[in-house]
DNA sequence: ACATTATTTAGCAATTCTGCTAAATAGCTA
DNA sequence: TAGCTATTTAGCAGAATTGCTAAATAATGT
């Protein structure tokens, strides 16, 4: 019997663990930080400013992010260095652009008619 | 200017578009959705037996997807057919994936022990 | 030991997300 | 029109997330 869910699709842990990685990228901050830490290790404080919330505030958010394995941090002295550890989301985050701007044409394409005179919908229901 | 249209992703920062996108792939009955999306379109019922929960549920998980662009939708006399509409988010979760067995790696690797003599923490602070 | 700096943890209020049931809407057919 | 199926919307309660302040911990230097 071959129904939709005998692949992958199966696999409900497997589901639950990428939703936590999805989850601990999904957050402005955290994808800011993302981007810092894509040309490079930084600690803590350089982030705090580059973030501009409180320090607890970023280390939770850094936290968030070690734990679900995609960042690493050394200690040096008093400060914490943190590192990407899978370079590929960075791509990855690209094609979430492609995304945005393809969502941004489609709406201009299908709203921008000078007079509503039109009766079908926008966009598809 | 631009009209006052609906919604979600046109003023927005960019880091705050980027994590809208990620919230709306962040949920394992949305992530099996994607899943079988990738395989071609399908109705808001197929899509309820995969990820079994409740109908209404399952839809308000399409519009949340719909809603920040990645989803498109058709109507098919009474049933909704929804396809994916960015297909390199496929590949993108595969990288989630590398993540993921990158971190069940390193977690072997490093915790593995048979006796706890150690003095050092198991995985960096 | 004490002080100083850097970071993390605890705990709280506000907000957001989730999944449900009930009700509303859309399209079809008799 | 009414009746039927498929889907969406509304509204609610419970759970999770967020950002803050205050307090704890870690490493270093006096």
């Amino acid at each position: 019997m071959q129904t939709i869910q005998n692949t992958a699709l199966a696999d409900l842990s497997l589901f639950e663990a990428r939703a936590q990685v999805l989850r601990a990228l999904a957050h402005p901050a955290r994808l800011r930080i993302m981007a810092a830490l894509a040309e490079g290790e930084r600690c803590v404080c350089e982030l705090q400013d580059l973030v501009g919330s409180s320090l607890p505030t970023v280390s939770r958010h850094l936290s968030q992010m070690k734990a679900v394995g995609i960042l690493a941090c050394r200690r040096q002295g008093t400060q914490v260095y943190y590192r990407l550890l899978v370079p590929c989301l960075l791509p990855a985050l690209d094609c979430v652009d492609r995304a945005l701007r393809a969502d941004s044409e489609r709406r201009v394409a299908c709203c921008s008619r000078p007079d509503e005179q039109g009766g079908e919908p926008c966009c598809d229901a």
